[in-house]
DNA sequence: CCCAATTACTTTGATAATCAAAGTATATAC
DNA sequence: GTATATACTTTGATTATCAAAGTAATTGGG
């Protein structure tokens, strides 16, 4: 029982660290390389469609929204976004990706789904679904604890 | 199978974001608000015992030496950490937690111990295990892939 | 033994991410 | 119609980070 905890615990940690150093190693580079992780976390997060306003998606992002208004302006001045005004609220401003933006998330999605591809093909069918229903538990479990 | 790949994708990027956020909302507050998530890190990479170098320490936690110095110049100021010549090799400096520094080393293990016990509660025990050994799996495949 | 190369660390100069608080414009409510 | 609330941006500050240059100690030929 408590063998398993220390286990966990540090695997736990260990993946952490690992998981964002690749990313940003792997992410950041080729045709996206202008772009930082946090500016493919804001991408990531608008995704394509209709357009998200600025207080959705700072909050999502569990950021200020000063701190996204400047990652909008970097990724705006970059061409991977651009905003407009909301015609009925016309406090609120829209944000939505370009086509460079949208391909952007593409690549992001990509990379995440070989991550996750490669990673599966390594455990058992069995273990698979198993894996699934833990960290979706784990998940709910926070929710609830922590209030997020 | 496709199904699964979605799954997991998504209730990783939720998690991930979400431990991050939990940490940095519990831990860097009361006793220990002066420390950053960044500062916690290098303490918990220091550890208890016989002090580590720069470099070794670096490395680790996957960060140029510049960036150790910085973080470790604060610690210092801040009374978690000392550094100390090695007698051996005059060029290596060793760095220590303090009995601070160990106060807030143990404060962060008990943070992780607590999330992960909590977390294990909510799911059965066969599941457990398997979710500890597919755990271990992916991080291994990781090294193995990306080359850490 | 000495000097060239290497290693270990720090400093410097730059950039990005972040926040809290103050500022601006629009909407709502009484 | 004004006061309050909401949505966003701006400002000023701090922290984390890197690459590259600088300093000091060690090591390995000759």
């Amino acid at each position: 029982m408590r063998e398993n905890h220390n286990s966990l615990n540090q695997i736990l940690v260990k993946l952490f660290n690992d998981i964002l150093k690749i990313e940003e190693k792997f992410l950041c580079r080729g045709e996206f390389k202008s772009l930082t992780m946090s500016e493919f976390h804001i991408i990531e997060n608008i995704g394509i469609g209709e357009g998200k306003t600025m207080s959705e998606t700072a909050k999502a992002l569990k950021i200020t929204s000063g701190t996204l208004t400047t990652g909008i302006d970097n990724l705006v001045k970059k061409g991977y976004v651009f905003r407009k005004r909301s015609t009925e609220d016309r406090r609120k401003v829209l944000i939505k990706l370009t086509e460079k933006g949208e391909n952007a998330y593409n690549e992001h999605y990509k990379f995440h789904e070989e991550m996750v591809a490669d990673t599966l093909q390594e455990i058992p069918k069995d273990e698979e679904e198993v894996l699934i229903r833990a960290l979706f538990n784990v998940d709910r479990y926070f929710k609830k604890k922590y209030k997020l």
